[in-house]
DNA sequence: GCTCTGACTGACTAGTCAGTCAGTTGCGCA
DNA sequence: TGCGCAACTGACTGACTAGTCAGTCAGAGC
């Protein structure tokens, strides 16, 4: 792929981190790559096609940047800990992916084509919580009793619906980060003891 | 309020459901409601105005659908489930309710005057479930060790986000319902013996 | 030094949309 | 009957926007 290309993508994940999806002009856009917007034109054919390869440029990014930062963590319970919270941060990058999923989840109910590509990428999502749990009980540190995939999509779902309210701004990053490791310990029956996030 | 504001109201509500609130055009609420769109501009100064209102209404609304709905629940255990329960029902309306909520909540995290309301129906939303919490310790249905303000505010955000996977179908409703009374179960520390739910 | 090509632009077009305005209709009331 | 006023409309406009197009330009290859 081209640089121009990319520095186009990343310019549009900005815009929409700021105007959200459907604020998104090509204009706007263009300026903030420094190019025309016939430029645009000449890489994307039509907006919404622009708006799906930068929703796939994002997510591609996210995935990389989450691995980054949960690969040198010793255990899975510890990598649980770190990938659920990554988002609850005070970080301005992850508070921009996050936007950016919401805005693609959310343009998604009323594009199907979309839906397709949210679906994907939110299963993957949970099947990485999924896989950390999992290994965390082989460590020992998952009560035998839990359900797995009940605990692994109740954990998304709180993530996701504090990550939203911290968009908003009814709760603190702290009070989210406090919240999330209360719920891996209720979902996965551990003590709420060692913190051992990093 | 004179009927012909609120049937304005009411098909704006329905063209959020259908096309999103940044899809919402004058001349589709106009053709809804059976009216010009210059009636429109008589009742409601800008499109931003009508938004604003409409996103109050359906508030309003749903408010009311919802105090009904748990009314006759003997016991706030019962009517916590209840209400914990009712968007992930597949009840049509209650979807576009919960659509409509999601997309005043987005549509917030750009307009900060949006904010501001999505902010207190989303406070007094958290007070209800934390006032059956309340209520149902006081009944003896929750275990004395639990924070309240930590299982209200997880319980809400796993109903949120378990509501957003409804909306693009990652999840199914029997699904979601089984999650959230698992959800309730485990933060307030009762078996999942009694589905008592109406 | 000439040609060809991919990258890129400015100016334009067709279409959309929120909002305006002059005017009509219907109804309660003198 | 006719006045006044609220409710309502059709026709219009100005602002904006996605997408097009003819043409420029730098540099690679010969």
């Amino acid at each position: 792929m081209s640089d121009r290309k990319t520095e186009i993508l990343e310019a549009t994940c900005r815009v929409i981190a700021r105007e959200g999806a459907d604020g998104l002009r090509m204009g706007t856009v263009a300026r903030e790559a420094g190019v025309s917007s016939a430029l645009l034109h000449y890489y994307f054919d039509t907006r919404a096609d622009l708006l799906m390869q930068a929703f796939d440029h994002a997510d591609v990014k996210a995935d990389e940047v989450a691995e980054q930062a949960i690969a040198d963590i010793p255990t899975a319970f510890g990598r649980l800990q770190r990938l659920l919270l990554i988002y609850a941060g005070a970080d301005a990058v992850f508070r921009d992916d996050w936007l950016l999923w919401v805005e693609m989840w959310r343009s998604a109910i009323f594009d199907e084509r979309l839906a397709e590509s949210v679906r994907r990428s939110s299963a993957s999502w949970v099947e990485q919580i999924q896989g950390l749990i999992e290994q965390a009980r082989e460590e020992g540190a998952v009560s035998a009793d839990v359900v797995v995939e009940d605990a692994t999509q109740r954990l998304a779902a709180v993530v996701d619906g504090l990550g939203l309210q911290l968009l908003i701004g009814t709760i603190t990053h702290d009070r989210a980060a406090e919240l999330i490791l209360g719920a891996i310990s209720n979902e996965l029956g551990v003590p709420l003891k060692a913190r051992s996030t990093a």
